[in-house]
DNA sequence: ATTTAATGTTTAGTCTGTCTAAATATTTGG
DNA sequence: CCAAATATTTAGACAGACTAAACATTAAAT
């Protein structure tokens, strides 16, 4: 089959170029992009304990807490023990934290605005197309790829 | 704009599909992808100094270096000063490290083979178009990136 | 020819991010 | 009430990446 060797050959340089944006679109942040992810993952939930955290971000829990302890040293997360169930937690932004996701937000937009405009304009259009439709169709691992982490 | 937003949006998810796609293909490999990676850049090179590598691998020479050392130290890798230019040393694969990467790469095609085989045929192809797709315009980003490193 | 500058690599030290395994706690179910 | 299940933390290890500083070697300049 053609396309697995294509496919194989395409990856490593696909995930150079991805870092190479990442690096353009990310830099001067004072958050690495891990992080951005999590206190991003965090917003999206609103609140959420730590098993959902890790889960939402395909990490071992243990990884999870920890992220969270750097996120709550920098008092952009509050971690507390949920009142209901105590073996939880619960973590949620603090204010300071939901300033700066929005402050990040903005400038990553105008990261992206910086790089994508150099692009002719067919380029933008199918480079975004392109990002659909890997997105879509990896999704589809989480079924059967088993991530199960820890829980095994 | 509309496809900045799109963009942003996509590149997590699109990166935590590639993360599982790679766990799946590399699964079971005793190099982590990086090594993989090195070893597959040192062959391609034939033989190569330590700078060409850093460039070709897009890192600070001093990671090359630590990264050469690990190759190294399982004997896939072979480190020589240069006697032309005793400054420079010259990398190349050994015997073994070219047995590994054959046997590597084999075992990567299979896993793509597995993982591809469960998606209908028209997804497979659209998969394999994107990535191309993406490796092509984010290639360019080589141009203006400056990814400079250390040289600064 | 010496000294100085440039080049190429290594070493030391730090940090992020990840994992597993082994503690803790805290419910929950029998 | 005690055993099992659940949720998190801690400890310890490792990969991979960076910067800055030390070395070594070669090239350039006076």
């Amino acid at each position: 089959m053609q396309k697995i060797e294509r496919i194989a050959r395409l990856y490593p340089e696909m995930m150079a170029g991805m870092g190479r944006l990442r690096a353009l679109v990310h830099e001067g942040m004072d958050l690495t992009y891990n992080q951005y992810k999590t206190l991003l993952t965090i917003a999206d939930q609103g609140e959420c304990s730590l098993s959902d955290l890790a889960r939402e971000l395909e990490v071992a829990m243990s990884s999870a807490s920890q992220m969270t302890d750097r996120l709550v040293a920098r008092n952009l997360v509050h971690r507390a023990t949920d009142a209901q169930n105590r073996r939880q937690v619960i973590i949620r932004l603090t204010e300071e934290g939901r300033a700066l996701i929005g402050e990040l937000q903005r400038g990553i937009l105008a990261g992206y605005e910086k790089v994508l405009v150099r692009l002719p304009e067919p380029e933008q259009e199918q480079l975004v197309q392109a990002f659909e439709t890997i997105a879509a169709i990896l999704n589809k691992l989480e079924s059967f790829g088993q991530k199960t982490k820890e829980t095994s």
